[in-house]
DNA sequence: CGAGTGACCGCAA
DNA sequence: ATTGCGGCCACTC
């Protein structure tokens, strides 16, 4: 069987982002619990900055339900794509992170 | 190999 | 409600 021990800090961080439903958003202390790490929420901010880029970061937001503020573009380029996922952003860049949670 | 750093989070005034 | 500061941990140069 495959040790997921072995995996780095950043490949967990790969595959939760990947799994992220269209329609949901997460937080960054979100994504950093679920890789055993609860305070390695700038690790994941970080892993998003250097890691791949593919993945749909625009669906991790920060726990207020603040926008990112490094997205390429800005809040304003992440609240694009946000909306074209069907998520509303307020205008003042923010999401209901309450309701739109996801909970694995 | 060492030091710096960041797309954060929580708390205090 | 807003503003500022420190702590935390893995990644990059």
């Amino acid at each position: 069987m495959v040790r997921l021990i072995a995996m780095q800090f950043r490949d967990r961080v790969y595959k939760i982002v990947a799994q992220i439903p269209r329609g949901r958003v997460v937080t960054y202390g979100q994504v950093a619990a679920l890789c055993g790490r609860p305070r390695a929420a700038r690790i994941v901010g970080g892993i998003a900055h250097w890691g791949d880029h593919s993945l749909p970061w625009q669906r991790v937001v920060h726990k207020d339900g603040s926008l990112a503020a490094g997205y390429p573009g800005g809040v304003e380029g992440h609240k694009q794509v946000l909306e074209a996922e069907g998520i509303r952003v307020s205008k003042d860049y923010k999401v209901d992170i309450e309701r739109l949670k996801w909970n694995p």
